[in-house]
DNA sequence: ATGAATATCACCCAAAAGGGTAATGGTTTG
DNA sequence: CAAACCATTACCCTTTTGGGTGATATTCAT
């Protein structure tokens, strides 16, 4: 069973190269050529191809906004987005849209290919400097201020659940501990923060993550 | 030039293997093996390897501790987690504090192999059931998006000055209405977001962020 | 071993938050 | 035009939160 692929992509040329590449595979078969956004709306949902790979610039249309949309039905199928720019806020939209991968333009043929089947097995195949980019996103959080390392275990604890939108009856009970103890940490941890409100302090913890 | 490889993981006969393995590469060799957290905290720091593979549940310490602590001085090291399990949250909490990749055990040698040479180039090597974790975080705030959608521009506002910590007070006296407005537009964004407090609609709110 | 930090519990009090009901005027839309 | 939605204000009531003070037991480091 040959793995289907939809392109959509305006460049013609490249389009062409991307579909004999694809074609060439044993274990896989282009289904659909697209140069255009409109056409791809209307037609790639009947077609439920099992990858697609999708510009982001189509003239046309924000290929991310056909992701958000076709995504909504086509919950089968994996979309790789391809792009000439890297930029941050694009690769967390198109993410967030439904996007199952990111690749910049210019990978090698092979790494298109490899990035299909990863696609198709359900992985998340992004070009290095995507993949580098998501993992910044996550390390941004890592900078911890000095107010919350004056916390103590229990008070991180504390802080957490509180975040979670926890009463602090309901950390109480979790914690097996009485309210009036949970309202003494609550009352050191927001000393300590110099705030004077859970959203304040949970402002704070966030600002960490 | 080899890529220089560390281990951290206390089952004596993984360890091995991995050593082995990575030993048998022409490409990479494994420059030390740790069998619990204590000691490669103290030794990995000078041994300075390009790649560490470090296992989430050691007997004394936490491997995401770990490379907390490692990666504030260790810049140019990539580690990657290996676990067991797939808790979301260690995840994340792992991609926070630093790692570059993330590993279910069991997978195939090559794929590990392969993931080393990825994190060396600066990638983000991921088990399959791990990148689609990861994507599904991602993928998870376009739901939300709807629920915010159903708030009135008014609402929208007010759960912002919300989410910055003003007092009921304070955001009547800022959009120069009573407080009793501010409480029944407070009350209809609880309603529209199905959440009963402060918190749980700031935590709404902050998911597409 | 003395003092500091921590975790625990208690009681009091005031402010803030949350839920309910009701009413008014404006806008929009079928 | 009527129905629906929106923004506004008011009043009532309960629960939750936040601040203050004080006390006890444990642990930990000087």
């Amino acid at each position: 069973m040959k793995v289907n692929v939809a392109i959509v992509e305006d460049d013609k040329n490249y389009n062409q190269a991307l579909k004999k590449i694809i074609d060439f595979q044993e274990d896989m078969i282009c289904v659909a050529q697209f140069f255009n956004g409109t056409s791809a709306l209307k037609e790639l949902e009947s077609l439920d191809p099992d990858v697609v790979l999708m510009d982001i610039q189509l003239q046309d249309a924000s290929g991310i906004d056909l992701v958000f949309k076709l995504t909504e039905t086509m919950s089968q199928t994996n979309f790789i987005m391809c792009t000439s720019f890297e930029d941050d806020d694009k690769i967390f939209t198109a993410l967030r849209a439904g996007a199952s991968g990111y690749l910049v333009k210019g990978e090698p043929m092979e790494k298109i290919i490899q990035s299909i089947q990863e696609a198709y097995k359900g992985g998340a195949p992004m070009s290095f400097a995507i993949a580098k980019r998501v993992l910044h996103h996550f390390h941004e959080s890592k900078v911890q201020v000095q107010d919350l390392a004056a916390l103590t275990p229990t008070e991180k604890e504390v802080l957490e659940l509180l975040s979670e939108g926890l009463l602090y009856k309901e950390i109480a009970d979790k914690k097996c501990v009485t309210i009036d103890t949970i309202k003494k940490h609550i009352g050191n941890i927001y000393r300590k923060l110099q705030v004077n409100n859970k959203i304040e302090a949970i402002n704070k913890l966030n600002q960490n993550k």
